[in-house]
DNA sequence: CGCCTCGCGTAAATCGATTACCCTGTGCGT
DNA sequence: ACGCACAGGGTAATCGATTTACGCGAGGCG
């Protein structure tokens, strides 16, 4: 019969086995000091007889780091994570995982004070060496609240009013709107619609903006330019409400994100009107699952995996580790599939 | 100026503050021991005003206990993180940040030896206090291994084999199939198929099992039954494949998953046909977008946050944690929405 | 021959909290 | 007046690894 409690195999079992100190154990794993190759490689045997690995807990406590990085992600009003995020969290993992770094999930509800008590503890625990934040707005105070603590944060996206929080910096706010817009126009739009998130996120304000200028760049006036929750819900709200105004209905739409636009269509469909025939419709972000809808939806596609290993390679240099100069991004890129055509 | 490095405060400077030992502050933070209550409040003013939080590491590593849990998602194919993960992350999470338990994630290809390798990491590097798996297969050894390093786990899902792994035991695995079945049954058809998952998962499997103990207690013969890879790209070849094949084409398929359902009517539509004039179709999962599609998507709906949070706390309970008996989980009810109609 | 310098390891302090055990007063029963 | 129980709190060992400061022997050099 096997004992209550086996105790685990610590370094000094190790030490015993080959003979030597805890310290040489030490130093042979992580290559520091000097040793022989001898008594290395007795400690190699000894370390593999044993299966020993370092207890996270005491390097931890010893080291003052955790070698986990934390990943916050703001709740939306809904219990849920959008599939961007899931996307990102594969693109840290493949960057963490073979570093041996963990990846801590953090869920927050956006309620200011709530969200300070979480950050703060956050920091304090020391679980995590660093975090990777998301979603910035306006009057963000997330980062200001991250360097007072010294705790490494670095942001997905594009800090509001020049805050110096790390990001990664060849990712434009907005970009691929304006592919959207022109690929509108080269079809012969004019009467052209935005419908997008908060206006106090950043980077829902940044892809107004950057719908408004390509517009006024080509000398035309937005029918209008929308702001919601990022909700299907409100898009097929605010949608409707554009066709059914009889004078001034746009012949096309662009979408802060790809349900929002397949809400738009649905509410297209409910007035009788063929998309992309009667209405053109543009989404964002370019889902996987975009090509099997009727039409399949034409998107701007960015690629959240990449952009998730750029950041974890940038929050890891930060940290100290030695990581390679991070490949620049590809820019956001129109993906046609069908759901925008020649206007009639 | 301040100083490079504040060092970070600690239960002795705590202990200073009130002008006890440390281990009274000890104490006093976690009710054990006896301390007058004129001295805990000294304590707790302490503690406030210093701001102070135990540091994690110090703790797990004196307690043997990280206060962390790990969640194992075999990632599939391609390197992304379903839809229903993210959905049972949040309800995990509603139950352990009360708790100020932390979640970690492991993305791990299923490749048995990388998988075996990653399991014992994760179980010698002492991170979590116990994991929660996914998608059990049949033949799985993860189990097993989980119970010979000692390492509490539990899985969402139903284990192959009578495996005593701890799990959900009122989720009948394949429960939901059959509504869906007889649903189709009371709108008229007799000529149904199922196209799911691949044959090892115990899910997918147990769904065709059902598909089909269903089928024949209505005394009738499927059209057929289909193990694929769970893609969208195998959904659509192979329901292209039966509605190509003339004399016994089905007036309604059951999918393993939305995405998969969604793919089946994109093959259904491209050879002219209407969903669900001349297909009826049921997908399986009941994503919120589904709502939105059109025809909107009839299927099965199960409730995956409630999942989540119901495995957290049954590895709690494992834990010796003090959670409240688990609330009983919904069955999978059917969502009928516009997909289905009665065969013509 | 004496002294210095490497090379290779070891002993012991340390990280920050928890906890088993011990010490000191009081209050109370007899 | 003595002894005892118990409340209240302190001392020091401990968790498992890393790291600093040193010890020791061999070889080089003047």
């Amino acid at each position: 019969m096997a004992d209550e409690a086996p105790r685990r195999v610590t370094i000094g079992d190790v030490a015993a086995l080959a003979g030597v100190s805890r310290a040489a154990v030490s130093k042979v794993v992580n290559g520091t000091g000097k040793i022989s190759p001898a008594t290395a490689a007795r400690v190699q045997d000894a370390v593999r007889k044993l299966n020993w690995t370092p207890n996270a807990a005491a390097v931890a406590l010893r080291r003052s780091r955790s070698r986990t990085i934390g990943l916050v992600l703001s709740r939306p009003g809904a219990l849920e994570i959008g599939a961007t995020s899931s996307l990102l969290i594969s693109g840290l993992e493949s960057v963490l995982a073979p570093r041996s770094y963990g990846l801590l999930l953090y869920l927050v509800d956006h309620t200011a004070d709530d969200e300070t008590r979480a950050y703060r503890t956050l920091a304090e625990d020391r679980r995590v060496d660093g975090v990777v934040l998301t979603d910035s707005r306006y009057g963000d105070t997330r980062f200001a609240l991250m360097r007072s603590l010294g705790l490494p944060a670095v942001l997905i996206g594009t800090p509001a009013d020049g805050d110096p929080v790390p990001h990664l910096d060849n990712d434009p706010p907005g970009a691929g709107v304006d592919d959207a817009v022109r690929h509108l126009l080269e079809l012969g739009h004019t009467r052209i619609a935005y419908i997008g998130g908060p206006d106090d996120r950043v980077q829902a304000r940044a892809r107004h903006e950057m719908f408004d200028a390509t517009m006024a760049a080509a000398g035309l006036q937005p029918v209008a330019s929308i702001a919601t929750d990022y909700s299907p819900e409100s898009s097929a709200d605010r949608t409707g409400r554009l066709l059914d105004a009889a004078g001034t209905r746009p012949t096309a739409i662009v979408y802060g994100s790809d349900p929002m636009a397949i809400a738009g269509v649905s509410a297209a469909r409910s007035r009788g009107l063929v998309v992309p025939a009667d209405l053109s419709v543009i989404g964002f972000d370019g889902l996987p699952i975009g090509a099997w809808l009727d039409p399949p939806l034409t998107s701007v596609h960015r690629d959240a995996v990449q952009r998730g290993r750029a950041v974890a390679r940038r929050l890891l240099g930060l940290l100290g580790e030695d990581v390679g100069e991070p490949p620049p991004l590809d820019r956001p890129h129109l993906l046609v599939r069908g759901s925008t055509a020649a206007v009639r």
